[in-house]
DNA sequence: CTGAAAGCGCTAACAA
DNA sequence: TTGTTAGCGCTTTCAG
């Protein structure tokens, strides 16, 4: 069923329908009447795809995640689809595993689709295929970046300066009379650079120069944490700052089994850390305020208005 | 830029352009060539939105979700997702925060936007408005239904056996000698209320007819099972079975303060159980099972095969 | 093998 | 206030 079935029962013309449908105005109320009762009856529901192809506004929005399943995805991926259903839009999600292929792929096929725009989250750090291809990209479709970083012209970026968040939680930790921190590198995205500079740097601020030393680089998830827990304890270690929640679980269990006095802590500040015996001190890096803002400044892209470039956002420390 | 430009550049009709597009045949190598070459040239990627008009099929696909922040719908959109990557389908993920209201709305926005067929993952039990609704939905788009149940004709519901799952914990510990089990129910969806059942079922077999009254009923999260505990330990318990792995975390951290002599299971082997201290058993409900299946039956309905009307699941014990 | 032309279902000038 | 008509960008008969 289509707009001229309803205008055919309405008894007048698609102009009409479509105008009561648009609330554009210029009907008069019987004409309205008459429409709205044929929508009624009919149970009319307008194609939105052959409305997209006129508007050129599909109202549906991207979302490029590395993987949906890990918490902090999952946690920008939602509020990033509560915002945008408020406004009326859709999301489509796309996992990219972190491949660059992938990525481009995705990107094609949501312009080939006319996504309104695009939010990626998470990138393996400047410079990849992926970056390249975006530059042309970002002019024909909006882009907002969400912790990655490069310098992409048109491209928008929100980020969440986990650099900041691991500096204050080394502060802290020296602040408690700790001696040797040591830090787990868990993967080799823009994100985690930050952080293990932001560890290096606290360091050097507090007379250890040689923070680097103190660096362990692993893989993601608790196992790795346990694993890498073995090699660092190996030295003196009073406390172990973590990239990740789950890497800091994992150290956790390490130094819970073997009663070591020294103190972990993650980053995230996800359920896990309540979870855990004793409960994870973690550096809370924000991802509802991060998401909505992401989801502000691309709005109000495609509603015409100028956004601002570059966002950041200042994370926090929670204390257990 | 679009078929006509290509079709100029080539000096061939928008048809010959449309064939070497979509692979039809019936072009002599000599045109071939020249699309190839204006393709090339031009840079040009077809609007799938003009194409989907015309063909009547999106290859788009629309997963509705309770909440993706929860690691089992989390787990379960990645594999849709992955799946149907590879089928060459793009997915659009509708979180419903379990509103009836909302399921509609999306599902009606997924029908407006034309996706090929949908899938729900969890519901509340039958009778709601939205499985009203699904009555009639489900006769113009293929609707599959993960972890739900209603007798709604045209859905087709892939299961996993939640209730076997709980059955086989029961009967394991009650194998290990455990005497008195306890059941935490921290939800009211189909799914929890089938979980219910194998413990009263698994009790009754063994001889204690009243499993009805070893059950609490909380609400989600660490906390709630915490919570849970305090009450549940007030009279003898030595081992007490979670319908969520978040649940059981709850009440191992109770029992690890308090040295609690008793075992606690919980559900979905999710990566939790490696974080805890002891590591937990917990049933593994095979989310990525689940999922493949789904998108084999919506992949074969779309394919115009025809598909099993259910699929069950059975889940398995992963002891530690 | 190729192209003209008629849709797909809608919006938006433009006339009336 | 209304209706006619020309697109939007593509696929697909149907002739040739």
């Amino acid at each position: 069923m289509n707009i001229y079935d309803v205008a055919r029962e309405a008894g007048v013309s698609i102009a009409t329908v479509s105008r009561v449908i648009n609330e554009k105005g210029n009907v008069s109320s019987k004409s309205m009447q008459k429409v709205n009762d044929a929508l009624k009856k009919l149970n009319y529901s307008p194609s939105l795809l052959a409305r997209a192809l006129t508007v050129k506004s599909t109202h549906t929005v991207g979302v490029l995640t590395i993987d949906i399943r890990d918490p902090y995805y999952a946690a920008i991926a939602y509020t990033i689809e509560q915002e945008f259903y408020k406004r009326g839009y859709n999301m489509m999600l796309c996992n990219t595993g972190g491949s660059e292929e992938k990525k481009i792929e995705y990107l094609n096929a949501l312009a080939q689709k006319q996504a309104d725009g695009v939010i990626i989250v998470g990138s393996s750090f400047g410079g990849g295929r992926a970056d390249d291809f975006l530059k042309e990209y970002a002019q024909k479709i909006p882009v907002v970046y969400i912790n990655g970083y490069s310098e992409i012209k048109d491209v928008h970026f929100v980020i969440c300066d986990d650099r900041r968040g691991i500096e204050l939680m080394c502060e802290h930790l020296l602040k408690q009379g700790k001696k040797h921190l040591h830090y787990i590198q868990d993967d080799i995205t823009f994100s985690a650079y930050q952080k293990r500079q932001g560890f290096v740097d606290a360091l050097k601020r507090h007379g250890f120069p040689d923070g680097n030393k103190s660096i362990t680089e692993t893989g993601a998830g608790v196992n790795a944490g346990y694993e890498a827990a073995k090699k660092i304890f190996q030295t003196p270690c009073d406390a172990v700052v973590c990239g990740e929640d789950l890497t800091a679980a994992g150290v956790l269990k390490y130094i819970n089994e073997f009663s070591i006095p020294a103190v972990v802590t993650g980053f995230n500040n996800s359920y896990l850390c309540e979870a855990l015996m004793p409960p994870l001190s973690s550096v809370d890096n924000r991802v509802g305020e991060v998401a909505c803002s992401a989801v502000e400044v691309l709005d109000a892209i495609l509603s015409g208005k100028t956004a601002a470039e570059k966002t950041l956002i200042t994370p926090r420390l929670v204390l257990r």
